[in-house]
RNA sequence: GGGCGAAUGGCGGAACUGGUAGACGCGCACGACUCAAAAUCGUGUUUCGCAAGAAGUGAGAGUUCGAUUCUCUCUUCGCCCA
């Protein structure tokens, strides 16, 4: 029997469905439109197994809604701009530019190996000069709307390589690269106004039942929407200060106050400037890190100022005033109070400086004498020790009634917070899109018109300048319009700006005029499903979510609040980890297999440590390149593996064995196609029984119901059970008619995993007109059932029968069978219970 | 510390709304073909037991005629946030 040639078989088609232009697609309202979009890449100029797995994913279904007559929109682009062009460009002295397009010209080249059904006429990369002129017109178009400004902020400033440095840069306080410690520096950035929308993004998340709970609740979490109050405190002592306002979500707590905590950013910090200790002091806290993470898990320490606060509730109660580091400016006004007893972190606070620790809720199982002594206790209960508070039920009641007394009082006032902040879109760096906009020298924003967009990135660029590059190009920065001296904004935008809207490129690719055609959006939008990996869960999908609303925001042309209708976040790929003896990690191509045992080839004499799966990574040498597997088992196997052995939301272990365990299995199914031939040609005149066709309808109802759950994993075990069947049924006599007829099905519905096999074998069939073919749920009635007999719930036999036998049939039959029989022999059945068609449980 | 999720053979994983636990694959064992090996094909494979049978879905309880599935407590692991 001829060998399956993978290498030519996927090269044909590939050739041909790029000849014919089959995937590329065209507005058409007569059909019913899916729009699937898989997470564009990166173009580093080689695609990694998670690209495999995501694109994989993603053709099956687009491949599958075609089949099924929808209008496939499933394109493909580049998030290409970034930093890892510009350190690749430093390092090999070459431009970013022509490092970027090198690498897409690679990648390409790659994902069409893969076989994948994108419509490549609407390719759009992030940083042609076609795709960032339209962003640079949507944030005019944003500031006008005043959803754009700029506010000084603190930057991770590197002071060796004078330029900012993203959260991921800053290594245990060090840059990544210079190794210099990395200085807080107040710079003037713009922002996006995200937080405006706080209330509907958290909003829009209810109507998107097609999203991962778990993704739901992490933006829900990280949009942070917070109910409380606003307490302004009276304040006494040496310096001109008669109040301080802070935001608590426990006012309710107020008698257990024992002091008033700021961050060392505080606009009261003003007065200590000059103070030696101050400085000392907040040296010390910058030392520790200035993040959440870190102040939770360091010490907390304070400086005492000479203030007092008055409590509100009670103005006899006076409570020292402190800097402390655990207190951020981001949060509420800076300012929080402490309450040591129901709050950790007061509570170690308290414990370090001696402070009141006064016990205000008691545990509802606790009585009034419940004291916190060695931890805090945050949980609910019932206010004790609270004056005119005492008996409440705290949270709920008390905070709602704390409230409506401060507010009587007014001492406060009621306001619901969230930890959402604005989007920084700032980036001092050369390989982004310029923020189109211009300052005269009074230092006045002056918008680019946009007739004179794009505002392209120069060339011939000095990546090795200090700081950003923008700013050390003169001949560029400094401009003029109409006759007026101006000098550019330097900074370019944050690379997520970029993917919040590269789906509505899609839909207009060649658009010239604006970002996109509103025909073309009111077609093609939202998109139906959008799969990628988890770990965009956050800031890439709210982030794109904001951008809708701002789009929308004031606009009467366009209003699409929701990007996305259906999301699916896929798991990773991972792989054994292997090392030597020293403990050097090893990949997997330096190893060989001598009789279970693992050996480094360079060295046979050293065996090798296998350590667990993890996901695949350079720095722990477990990936598995792409392009071999392509080369050396075809994309077929590739993608037919990749499913195969998880549900595609949880990680997969990949692997020698499986991987060779698909390229058999497609090896296996080409034999058999050999031999369906070879039947076909003996043109039977009679069908042997209705078994095929049965089978056929089965195995055609588990697979569109898998396609349909994302089950893709079960797909490939219907395929080896349908292998398995066919290769045993196709000994049998059937017509011709028949076996082209079942065959074909089985075919078809085998073309979104691996569609050069499939395709190949339908053309050997003659296979004409191609849809997803459709099962007959009157045949799927099955004519004998099996019947589970417990005996007190567990299991004794089993029956064979008609559906729909009567409890009192089924019994006659149980006292026919000997096996049964002898269980129930002179006992007294107490009860029965028949489920129809499935078991009956016979209690004794 | 908080939130979410998971735990099933030697391994990856199936089991629809509570109703035959272990589909399918890997691995392993045996057999066929072969001088032999590889490849391929076939058979078997949860554990204990010769068998009849018993036990069994991280641990412990509960609800139920019946629990991998529902409830509670705990353990471990993962992810996210802090």
């Amino acid at each position: 029997m001829e060998r399956y040639n993978f290498k030519a078989i996927e090269e044909k088609w590939q050739t041909l469905w790029e000849k014919e232009k089959t995937f590329s697609t065209k507005v058409d309202k007569n059909k019913k439109k899916f729009y699937c979009l898989e997470m564009f890449p990166y173009p580093s100029g080689k695609i990694h197994m998670g690209h495999v797995r995501n694109y994989t994913i993603g053709d099956v279904l687009a491949r599958f809604k075609a089949l099924e007559g929808y209008n496939v929109l499933h394109p493909m682009g580049w998030d290409s701009f970034g930093m890892p062009a510009e350190n690749a460009a430093r390092e090999n002295n070459l431009d970013p530019k022509t490092w970027t397009e090198s690498n897409i010209t690679k990648m390409k080249t790659q994902l069409k190996k893969l076989g994948l059904s994108i419509d490549w006429d609407r390719e759009i990369s992030t940083c042609s000069e076609d795709y960032y002129k339209q962003q640079q017109s949507f944030f005019l178009e944003l500031l006008e709307k005043k959803l754009v400004y700029r506010k000084e902020n603190y930057v991770n400033w590197d002071p060796v390589d004078e330029t900012v440095l993203a959260n991921e840069q800053v290594i245990d306080g060090k840059g990544w690269r210079s190794g210099a410690t990395v200085e807080r520096k107040k710079l003037s950035q713009w922002f996006f106004n995200i937080s405006k929308f706080s209330q509907d993004l958290l909003d829009g998340l209810d109507g998107l039942n097609k999203w991962p709970n778990k993704v739901k609740t992490m933006q829900k979490n990280w949009i942070g929407k917070s109910f409380g109050c606003e307490i302004n405190f009276k304040i006494e002592g040496n310096l001109p200060v008669n109040n301080i306002k802070c935001f608590t979500t426990r006012p309710d707590t107020l008698f257990g106050f024992s002091f008033l905590a700021l961050s060392v950013d505080h606009e009261i910090s003003n007065f200590y400037k000059e103070d030696v200790n101050f400085l000392k002091f907040k040296d010390e806290c910058s030392k520790t890190g200035l993040t959440e993470e870190a102040i939770a898990v360091g010490e907390k320490i304070g400086f005492k100022t000479n203030l007092m606060a008055i409590n509100p509730l009670n103005p006899n109660h006076k409570v020292p005033v402190y800097f402390a580091n655990f207190v951020l400016m981001d949060y509420g006004f800076g300012a929080v109070f402490g309450c040591p007893a129901h709050d950790q972190r007061d509570f170690d606070f308290a414990k370090k400086y001696q402070l009141e620790i006064k016990t205000v809720v008691r545990p509802k199982d606790k009585d009034d004498s419940f004291v916190v002594n060695k931890e805090a206790y945050p949980g609910p209960g019932i206010l004790i020790n609270s004056d005119f508070l005492n008996g409440l039920e705290a949270p709920n009641n008390s905070v709602i009634e704390t409230i409506k007394i401060l507010e009587q009082k007014k001492l406060g006032k009621k306001q619901i917070n969230f930890r959402l902040k604005d989007w920084g879109i700032s980036r001092q760096r050369y390989w982004g899109c310029p923020i189109p906009v211009a300052y005269d020298e009074d230092g006045k924003i002056c918008p680019i018109p946009k007739s004179m967009l794009p505002v392209k990135l120069p060339q011939n660029i000095d990546l090795n300048v200090k700081g950003n590059p923008l700013d050390n190009k003169k001949d560029w920065k400094e401009i003029e319009i109409n006759g007026k001296k101006l000098t550019r904004e330097t900074d370019t935008l944050d690379t997520f700006v970029c993917s919040s809207w590269y789906y509505l490129r899609f839909c207009s690719p060649k658009e010239k005029n604006y970002g996109f055609k509103k025909e073309d959006i009111d077609y093609w939008m939202p998109v139906d499903q959008y799969i990628g990996g988890v770990e965009h869960a956050i800031l890439h999908l709210l982030y794109s979510r904001f951008f809708m609303q701002a789009l929308s925001y004031k606009n009467e042309k366009f209003n699409l609040t929701e990007p996305f209708d259906g999301l699916f976040t896929q798991g990773m790929v991972c792989h054994e980890t292997y090392k030597d003896p020293d403990d050097n990690w090893v990949s997997p191509e330096e190893i060989e297999t001598i009789e279970g045992q693992k050996y480094l080839i360079k060295d046979k004499s050293k065996k090798i440590k296998i350590g667990p799966s993890e996901s695949m990574s350079k720095s722990k040498k477990n990936t598995i390149d792409p392009e071999n597997i392509i080369s050396n088992y075809g994309a077929d196997a590739a993608r037919l593996f990749i499913l195969s052995d998880s549900p595609p939301e949880k990680d997969v272990q990949w692997s020698e064995e499986g991987i060779i365990s698909s390229f058999k299995f497609i090896q296996k199914l080409w034999n058999l196609n050999s031999v369906i031939l070879e039947e076909i040609k003996k043109n039977h005149k009679e069908n042997a029984d209705e078994e095929l066709k049965k089978n056929t309808n089965i195995f055609l109802k588990k697979i569109t119901d898998n396609l349909q759950n994302f089950s893709y994993n079960k797909i490939i075990a219907n395929l080896h059970e349908i292998y398995s069947f066919m290769s045993k049924e196709i000994k049998k006599t059937y017509k011709k008619n028949t076996i082209i007829e079942n065959y074909q099905k089985i075919l078809i519905t085998m073309t979104p995993i691996i569609p050069h096999f499939s395709y190949e074998c339908l053309k050997l069939i003659n296979a004409k007109e191609i849809s997803w073919p459709n099962y007959d749920e009157s045949m799927l009635k099955k004519e004998i059932v099996n019947i589970v007999i417990q005996i007190n719930g567990k299991k004794r036999g089993l029956l064979q029968t008609k559906p729909n036998i009567s409890e009192e049939n089924l019994f006659k039959l149980i006292n026919k069978d000997a096996t049964l029989t002898k269980y129930l022999k002179e006992t007294l059945i107490k009860r029965k219970i028949y489920i129809q068609d499935k078991l009956m449980n016979i209690i004794i």
